[in-house]
DNA sequence: GAACCGAAAGCGAGCGCTCGCTCGGCGAAC
DNA sequence: GTTCGCCGAGCGAGCGCTCGCTTTCGGTTC
């Protein structure tokens, strides 16, 4: 099983290609023509504007505000961005194709239900450990988004609770989990694993690391949804 | 076992109370002196306030939307209120007060932890389904508020765990829990609860009231925190 | 290497606008 | 007639964004 450290590195190098890609995208509306240069102060501006967003809002955060954090006068801030609104839809782009990304990526090996489960778990909460800036932003600002960009912001947890249904499905099928409603269990694994980059200070504090929470997440995830002959054993054996 | 619908009679009634009480704590400030005149208008200018902070932001309502909604001038308004940033504070003051109340409520006999714990999660669920807008308000704007008002909020947060800690920790006592971690435990049962009025439309898109949700929710968490022994029957009798 | 030049990139005061909030005037009620 | 409550135009501040000007860069000429 992969540890969050290699999957933290792979997320890194994913971050600069994502953000050149972005750039060429863009190329009509940014006026900066040196590609380093251009990505290089794209990637920041994203960087600040998800740290000062998390802290104070979206909204909340002005463009003078993040001309400061980023030591680029107003004026050039927009050679980069088109608008306030452009920025925003620049970001969820990121985001999303990072997500797109690193779920296309398969399993190490075919595993069983239980195995590929977990490995759905693990796979989420690191990626939103090394994206929770972006995760927590897109949580938070959705409501302030126009009626596309929430569509799509629902669409997404709808796909992640899909990806939960389909391996539970799978389980009790092959008679390893309870015949339980999938959907409705997955429905209900989200928000365990939207808490992580929600409330990070709840765990901080206590000294919980990513791979401490998935441990946990998972003993009390499997009990519920596996046989009850098999829980007794899964019970005793982490 | 209190039944939603008794449960939410009894919120209504003590919603009003509440308004009242905080028009009388801040008499001083308000200008309009007939008390059923102000509380009635007061309760209005708290319930559109949910309404439009809850779907743009509170920092996006400006008040003259919050006049549009109410009827009230401007200049009216601000007879009412001494400025935005305290009617946010009122509001999050009204909803404190309510919780504070409920959770005075002993539940109605003395029961085994079991029964505690399903109390407890029934009381809270029905709690932030009456009060949906409050809690939803309460917990996307804990990021604008001042350092005071955010350490209450996360003081809240603790605090309501610290009820599901004791539980578990008694029942682990008893032997009918797992002895699991009941902190962590805690943490983890916290995320079930707050996706029922942070999610809304993902449950009411299937039809699921809060009495389901209630019924999926401990058949989701007994597996986990009772001894596997129980855990069986359990799966069985719902 | 120095001098020069056009293009690229950066700069920040200023524009129009909306925000939270005020205040002088006004009608209704006792 | 005095009091109470309501009204909405108007205030300064701060917003997103622009634009005329300056600085920096990279190549060319002597």
């Amino acid at each position: 099983m992969i540890s969050y450290g290699d999957f933290k590195q792979q997320i890194d190098t994913l971050r600069l290609d994502i953000c050149r890609e972005i750039y060429r995208q863009n190329k009509a509306l940014i006026r900066v023509k040196k590609e380093d240069v251009a990505v290089a102060r794209l990637t920041a501006i994203f960087d600040r504007t998800l740290e000062i967003s998390n802290r104070l809002g979206f909204q909340a955060m002005s463009v003078r505000d993040l001309s400061e954090a980023t030591g680029i006068s107003m004026g050039a801030l927009y050679a980069y961005i088109e608008s306030k609104d452009k920025l925003l839809e620049m970001i969820l782009g990121m985001g999303r194709m990072a997500v797109a990304r690193v779920m296309t990526m398969e399993p190490p090996e075919p595993v069983d239900p239980r195995g590929q489960l977990r490995w759905l778990l693990r796979a989420h909460l690191f990626l939103t450990e090394a994206m929770q800036p972006w995760f927590y932003f897109s949580y938070m600002e959705t409501r302030h988004f126009d009626q596309q960009a929430r569509e799509r912001a629902m669409e997404g947890e709808l796909m992640s609770e899909r990806y939960f249904a389909d391996c539970l499905r799978a389980g009790v099928e092959q008679g390893v989990f309870q015949p339980r409603d999938p959907e409705f269990t997955a429905a209900l694994i989200k928000p365990l694993l939207q808490d992580w980059y929600l409330k990070r200070w709840k765990y901080r504090r206590r000294n919980i690391d990513v791979e401490a929470y998935a441990d946990a997440v998972i003993a009390f995830i499997e009990p519920a949804v596996l046989q009850p002959a098999v829980t007794a054993g899964c019970a005793a054996n982490d």
